[in-house]
DNA sequence: TGTACATCAGTGAACGCGCGTTCACTGATGTAC
DNA sequence: TGTACATCAGTGAACGCGCGTTCACTGATGTAC
């Protein structure tokens, strides 16, 4: 049952939109073929007339992913510069919403195992992400060296959040105050 | 082919220094039961002697591998403060060594995924070594912070450190400064 | 505009592989006498 | 101290399961006339 052109490009983005979810959820090696094109609507035969491979996915799905983010980024710091972003950040709403928060929070532990296509994916998505995360007039050393506070404070009270509400909480409170 | 109590206790040793090994290497879902036995030179069969399940191994390499690191910490602290710890934390031979450096840096993205018993295992041994890390007549906030920092600059640096070397350099450095 | 046909997106069964776990077995250990 | 025997640590085959990938098939699409 052949589709028409249009409707395999939006099956497309549909495999990708539930990869870049997976992708956050169960990083890398949890976006399994059969999950994704569940999720999409479809079987998992399908999968190979969209993407070469699982791989071929992951890489995809984490270069859209890191580019959104870079894109709001840039747009929130150009709004407030780093402590309106800052504030966004290390908010509890985003320590609970890992499906659609940073990317890089949630995968970043993860990326050396990963096959070489997808370190490459992630290294040119994290210095793209990095650049747009330096307001004007700001030293880059400075703004990087923020940024590192932000993802680890957010990693950090990710991995103790259910079992050390206390901590987590210390922890975002103790980088979005320093 | 029973063995004498104390080499099986020796086994078990070798069990988990194994495990602790993978766990760095290949986070929490890559500690194998067959790679873990393997390594300690026996088959997989046995481990069962040794542990109930491969969660509760998984559970015990990251409790010993967090309260080694917060030992170290402690020890190197008390020497030089934070700045002589940040010094070896982001230094070159650090960001190579993942199979024997910082447990936190090369799992921390996966935990929230593990099972609660190791999740329960992470948040316990995270809270210890943060506590050890804070130096006397320190803010308490400032060195939980900058400990965020020194993780998330060396997780990040890894990341990328085989694509973008000067990236991995740049972060490192920016924390190392700041 | 209508018809015939080639194309091809998606289906679902099948395959191979790795992995956690189980279990009957082996033979060294260590205890009871 | 020596011997017989119960214990039990480790072995390796086997099982079930999930997962990535392949492939013959289906039937809607869209093109050629």
């Amino acid at each position: 049952m052949k589709v028409s052109a249009a409707k395999k490009a939006q099956n497309r983005e549909a495999i990708l939109r539930v990869a870049e979810r997976l992708l956050r959820e169960k990083g890398p090696s949890g976006v399994g073929v059969a999950e994704v094109m569940a999720g999409a609507g479809m079987t998992h035969g399908g999968f190979y007339g969209h993407f070469t491979s699982r791989e071929e996915l992951n890489a995809v799905a984490i270069t859209q992913a890191l580019q959104r983010a870079a894109c709001y980024l840039a747009k929130v710091v150009s709004d407030g510069g780093l402590e309106g972003f800052t504030r966004q950040y290390l908010d509890k709403v985003h320590l609970k919403d890992v499906s659609r928060g940073c990317p890089i929070a949630a995968t970043a532990t993860e990326i050396p195992r990963q096959p070489a296509p997808i370190r490459a994916a992630f290294a040119k998505g994290l210095r793209d992400y990095l650049e747009a995360g330096i307001p004007e007039g700001t030293d880059r050393a400075d703004a990087l060296s923020r940024h590192c506070s932000l993802i680890g404070a957010l990693i950090l009270a990710r991995a103790v959040a259910d079992h050390d509400r206390t901590l987590a909480g210390e922890l975002l409170l103790a980088v979005q105050g320093s």
